[in-house]
DNA sequence: CAGGATCCCTAAGGATACTG
DNA sequence: CAGTATCCTTAGGGATCCTG
């Protein structure tokens, strides 16, 4: 159809094993796919924070979300939370070694939408425009 | 706390320009972040695909998700929907160079998933063990 | 075959109030 | 400060039926 076109000879770069039955792929979005836990990542990468430090950090995030976000992610081994019995009440969270490595992942994330955003834009652009009335958007 | 910790040295591999208010990553959680996209991606990673094949390619996509899913996939420019007007009707989706870039990406999530999935696991088991009451999970 | 149109249901998330 | 406890709204997604 369109012209010079790459054709089927394009490699698979990802393939999931034989009949790919889900990879681990769905395993990494389910944990970081949501809402806030990777701007939480992104937050704790500069270093050890407070809760409050946190919730201020990250924009819209509220109390309940903050809590249940830290919680998944201490669950996981992502980041680790330390008591300080004072009070007030001192709570500290830190990324884990493992924790850290996500934050690789999340720079290629990163670097991905930056490099796409813009064709990504135009190509809405283009297809609301020749899409008027859809039910989608 | 913890013994030989590498403490606040580790220098941070993302940061989202000065005060970081989202980057582009939600972007493209928001985009791939939702149950099927990638694995339909994945799967046409292998090849131009068809309807229906893409549907049982997908074990548990139903007919109205992946719909949905292509419609969005080819709204943002990452792949192509081909029109045949033969009877019955015949429809080809394949990726564009956009979307196949985006593989290069699915790749890192399924190799970080390989490599933590284990770690991950582990430390679940822990915490559950260690908050036999607790309302997440 | 490739969808569109409906209906329904659950989970994610927001808002608010209260507590150790 | 750092949460917990409720209540409520919405969006994501499944199931089913129908059509060109």
């Amino acid at each position: 159809m369109s012209a010079g076109h790459t054709a089927v000879t394009t490699p698979p770069v990802v393939s999931c094993g034989e009949e790919h039955e889900d990879c681990g792929i769905r395993d990494v979005l389910d944990r970081i796919g949501d809402k806030w836990s990777v701007l939480v990542v992104v937050e704790l990468a500069q270093g050890m924070r407070r809760f409050r430090q946190l919730q201020r950090a990250v924009p819209g995030i509220s109390q309940r979300m903050l809590t249940l976000t830290v919680r998944r992610l201490e669950r996981d081994g992502l980041i680790t939370r330390t008591v300080h019995p004072t009070v007030p009440p001192q709570v500290e969270y830190e990324l884990t070694p493992t924790g850290h490595s996500l934050t690789h992942l999340v720079k290629a994330l990163a670097d991905w939408s930056a490099q796409h955003r813009d064709a990504i834009a135009r190509a809405r652009r283009d297809w609301d425009a020749a899409h008027p009335d859809a039910g989608i958007r």
